[in-house]
DNA sequence: CGGGACTCCTGAGGGC
DNA sequence: TGCCCTCAGGAGTCCC
């Protein structure tokens, strides 16, 4: 489910379940995610307490009463859902109500009267432990750009970071190490607010247009958010709901279909490996 | 070093 | 129906 938006949804969800939490037990039913799941985690964060949940671009940071941190990542198909264990059966209603298959069920973190499970098609997220002081250092972390509604982010910024860059806009947008937490869907979403060519090189952009992506990727961020996130094929957030933003999407998804601002048709090309939505009309080099 | 291509994995959807 | 191909919200690794 994850950029920005949907890890933020997923974090505010999680705070209100599980803080303050104990951990009574830990199952790794399948250790074979990104990274395998190191089976003394089990040991180590067993009987602790939940005391806060954090999001650092799109990271999960879940600390614990030892000073440690459980780092999560949901890759492209990771959830967390809650199952009620206060009931000697499980209570299954939540298949039924989504798309959710147990099949694909990696980790559970037992809780007192709940159960939070870590849900993964693709497995392609990941679930590591750190000590609280070694997480900024941590080779996933320590290379993060800066975080979208981070006040130091302004077009002055932008602009010494593109300095002698000659790169598409698009994946630099799309690079966690310049501004963190964007993805495929809303860096699109961001360029034709913008109305920049995903293809304009970033030693092109003006500093109006600098202000303009600065500008629309909060507004798109915040908009997504209040939205509850995107839903894509059906995809249930932590409490078995779906995000409503894809219904606001310019053009994600939208090749072929007109524009909503002219008469164009949305163009799909290919930029490092990722679809890119875009209007030839409305986005310029 | 920077940047593009490839890779991990499972499932959905389209074409034939 | 079935088979094969392509594609999918991410990001680390390899290679030039």
């Amino acid at each position: 489910m994850p950029e920005l938006p949907e890890v933020e949804i997923a974090v505010r969800t999680l705070k209100k379940k599980i803080i303050h939490k104990q951990i009574t037990n830990v199952i790794i039913k399948n250790p074979k995610l990104r990274y395998k799941i190191n089976p003394i985690i089990k040991l180590k964060i067993k009987n602790k307490k939940i005391i806060q949940i954090k999001r650092r671009s799109k990271y999960i940071l879940i600390s614990l009463s030892d000073d440690s941190t459980l780092l999560v990542h949901l890759g492209m198909t990771g959830r967390f859902y809650f199952n009620n264990n206060n009931k000697k059966k499980m209570d299954v209603s939540i298949y039924s109500k989504t798309n959710i298959l147990p099949k694909h069920d990696h980790f559970i973190l037992k809780l007192n009267k709940i159960n939070l499970i870590y849900n993964d098609i693709r497995k392609f997220g990941f679930i590591k432990l750190y000590k609280k002081k070694d997480l900024v250092d941590s080779e996933h972390i320590k290379n993060l750009g800066i975080e979208p509604f981070d006040k130091k982010l302004n077009y002055k910024f932008l602009k010494n970071k593109i300095k002698n860059k000659n790169l598409a806009i698009k994946s630099f947008l799309m690079d966690q190490k310049n501004i963190c937490g964007l993805g495929n869907i809303y860096a699109n979403e961001i360029l034709f607010f913008s109305k920049i060519h995903p293809l304009k090189k970033t030693n092109q952009l003006s500093d109006y247009e600098l202000k303009m992506i600065i500008y629309n990727l909060r507004r798109v961020l915040n908009s997504a958010i209040k939205q509850g996130g995107s839903t894509i094929k059906n995809y249930y957030n932590s409490e078995g709901n779906t995000g409503s933003y894809q219904s606001y999407f310019k053009v994600y998804g939208r090749e072929k279909m007109k524009c909503f601002s002219c008469e164009n048709n949305i163009s799909k090309i290919n930029i490092s490996n990722r679809a890119s939505f875009f209007c030839q009309k409305c986005q310029r080099h």
